[in-house]
DNA sequence: AAAGTTACTGACATAGATGTCAGCAACTAA
DNA sequence: TTAGTTGCTGACATCTATGTCAGTAACTTT
């Protein structure tokens, strides 16, 4: 048997979803500025020119990724939604286990880290990716907020706070994954609770 | 008087900072990626050929950036220890506030950016800024907290509590300075002086 | 099985950034 | 003033990524 290999193949619904994948891991490694469509191909496993018959340009691909987030982040602040009777502290932490998932996968990963780089040169989509996708979230973890304020667990002071501070360790971490993991590294799930216990109790020792 | 403008200028001793500062502001708008030598050279007023005199390529210039950021930190942790006899929201609180100064400027906020965007692809650098900027402020954090423990103010379970999360709100508020800010701005003030609470008291009321 | 459709590819042309180098202009010293 | 030094520049060659297009191979239909 010769056994020839098949030189193509054709695959119209796939492909879609295969150079967004294949984009990620390029853009995650090169940084979005050094990737090429070259090398999305390669990775993908087709030729350079037929990325051009489903994306005009990088940044298009990166589009269609940011887009595909909107439903993941719904699911997420339903998640948050869901069963959020407990104390706050459950809750809360019930939040940031959903929140740290998605920022830690690669998929949330290489977005928040293609946005901050490459933010300046597109700012339609950080308008898009603000409106759809932060701005979501933080309502969400708002409501829980005033939620605990009403049931007394909370004190009323923190009612003026912005938002963002309770959040942003999620963030940080998942940035620091993706640069500085490798020389030192960060154990997510020792952070995870670091953040959650400085949010509910903070540092000063309680009398 | 004819006055004519002087076409050519030779100031050797300066161009290494004039080319410095004009490649933040490049670095800043564009990016890293997007920046070119040409654009930098226009910005600094002189011809793109002159920046090999000085510079080899864009990354030479931006590690003389980072290298030249490390005595700022020793400045900024010399800052820490100084007067680090109050108590601990007065120490932490002036603690951050040199943090914020500088993560917010122009320079902190265009480098932290940069090495998140291209870190991967510079490994020597992100290993410097590690041990040179990084890991100095922490231990600078680090001896705060440890003499609050000592004191008697902090309670002693935030000892094995990772230290990046109580300065974590700082670096998201530089990155949303650089990204987010022009369509949803932050208080910076605000959002500072809520992280000085957060870390202090947590959001749970008090009995 | 033959004709028709189309997903895919290699080859070409273009644009933009890089790096080099000989020559010029600005400064210095005598 | 003049000769010497050197910081600076424009022009050239190279290299890399982009975008187009006609042709080919794989699939579909009849």
């Amino acid at each position: 048997m010769t056994n020839t290999a098949p030189t193509r193949k054709r695959r119209k619904d796939d492909r879609p979803g295969e150079i967004i994948t294949a984009a990620f891991r390029e853009f995650d490694e090169k940084g979005f500025g050094r990737s090429t469509m070259a090398g999305i191909a390669e990775r993908a496993g087709i030729s350079r020119t037929t990325i051009y018959l489903y994306y005009d340009t990088k940044e298009a691909i990166f589009e269609a990724a940011i887009r595909g987030s909107v439903e993941v982040t719904i699911d997420i602040v339903a998640g948050m939604a869901k069963d959020a009777n407990g104390d706050f502290r459950t809750v809360f932490a019930r939040a940031i286990d959903l929140i740290y998932a998605r920022l830690v996968s690669d998929e949330g990963g290489v977005i928040l880290k293609t946005l901050v780089a490459e933010g300046s040169a597109m700012p339609d989509l950080i308008l898009f990716y603000r409106q759809e996708i932060l701005s979501k979230g933080e309502a969400a973890i708002r409501a829980l907020i005033e939620r605990g304020i009403i049931n007394g667990e909370l004190s009323v002071a923190c009612r003026g706070d912005d938002v963002r501070v309770f959040v942003a360790p999620a963030i940080f971490a998942a940035l620091w994954l993706r640069i500085f993991h490798k020389i030192d590294p960060l154990d997510i799930n020792a952070f995870k609770e670091a953040h959650v216990r400085l949010v509910t109790d903070g540092l000063l020792a309680r009398p």
